[in-house]
DNA sequence: CCTACCGATCGGTAGG
DNA sequence: CCTACCGATCGGTAGG
């Protein structure tokens, strides 16, 4: 398979699945990007037997039904990406750091699920309305935390926004859009195109400055226009 | 079909609007409804007319399948969203004000199709390949415009950003992931919401300033509620 | 784990 | 002979 590198899950890589788990997951793999080509509707089961070149019945040994099969995909794309501003209670750094962390494991997230990361969004009308609700309260949770993050640093002086609702919607809408147009393989390698999302992310919140490896490339003053929009700081 | 849709905007507006197209019309607006909703696959010729409170056979006297029905729905959003950074030759203004008459123009457009905006973009495999094409044509063009008016405004030393082409598609991706969080009559009302938009996608462009009009606080909007259709700029 | 097959529901159209 | 429809049902295919 093509995007394996960046998704390392441990019992997979170190090579202790058990078959049936390798048959699963097999078949996750291709449901997913039929999923991901065709939509939920637009992908049959005979679609995906076909591709797997097995039967119906064997599918139906390891899921109890298609949805079944959805539902396992969009969790484990959904978890990845929504638990990325998740932080230890005992963890004392700064706001704008923790972000800045947080932001690089939500794009690091989306980029490997590029293809599910965003069914839940795409295909609610297609999902069960009790597991749309726990989808929805993890991302109810995703935008408190990244919100209360964004206001935190601001009070700290490090960034300008304006409304921290329509910020941390604008950071989760690059990130959920982006399998309209990301495709491993491309112009920019996996690694390059998260670093560049967090910085893309970060400049929607409104960073004063970027890590020392970026800002080298700016030849033009970024403080000097910030410095006159926001005086008290 | 496709290019009356501007016809019949006109004449929507004015008032002169033949019984014919107002029911053409309520048929588009109730699918339209039920398409953002849940989904084309989601959606059958049933619902529709079930809404409608009419039968199956008025509907398709009035359109030819249900895949004309969502083309026709399709073609008008993506083309109001589309052509937003289209100039006329002879317009020498500088491009930093281009682009941000244009990126205004996309965020209305977005935010007043926000149901159908993106249907190409969900919905591409339930969409004829042939007209998936004029449309991938129209978003390539769109692109274009957008990297061109980036790159020229950036050498005006206006801007600062790294990557044209990756700044060009986060900017899209804002207003094509907008239908999953954007709901009219909410917080913010569509005028202020434009331009709110438009601060941020100027600011993933890293303009150094805004424009003193802008600075306005977001709050109270006078038409919360009332979607504009047809922002003339 | 396969061959064979089901209940239901889909988009689209007949005659009047 | 046209328009604007309605009650009933078509052939094909979906998930299971």
């Amino acid at each position: 398979m093509k995007t394996e590198s960046i998704r390392t899950r441990g019992a997979e890589s170190s090579g202790s699945i058990s078959v049936h788990d390798q048959k699963r997951e097999h078949i996750l793999a291709v449901a997913e990007d039929l999923f991901y080509r065709n939509g939920y509707a637009g992908t049959t089961i005979a679609d995906i037997v076909r591709e797997l070149g097995v039967t119906k019945p064997f599918l139906y040994y390891y899921f109890s039904s298609k949805s079944d099969i959805f539902e396992t995909l969009c969790w484990r794309a959904s978890h990845a990406c929504l638990t990325a501003m998740h932080f230890k209670p005992d963890d004392e750094r700064a706001a704008i750091d923790k972000l800045r962390e947080g932001l690089h494991r939500f794009a690091a997230a989306n980029v490997s699920y590029f293809k599910s990361g965003t069914f839940a969004y795409r295909e609610g009308g297609a999902l069960d309305p009790a597991f749309m609700k726990k989808l929805r309260t993890m991302a109810r949770r995703f935008y408190k935390e990244l919100c209360a993050l964004l206001e935190q640093a601001r009070n700290d002086g490090e960034l300008d926004f304006d409304d921290a609702k329509l910020t941390a919607l604008s950071i989760g809408s690059i990130a959920g859009f982006m399998y309209t147009w990301y495709k491993p393989g491309g112009r920019i390698g996996p690694e390059d195109m998260v670093k560049e999302l967090t910085r893309i992310l970060m400049k929607i919140a409104g960073a004063y400055s970027q890590p020392a490896s970026a800002a080298s490339k700016i030849g033009r003053g970024r403080n000097a226009g910030r410095a006159i929009r926001n005086p008290s700081i």
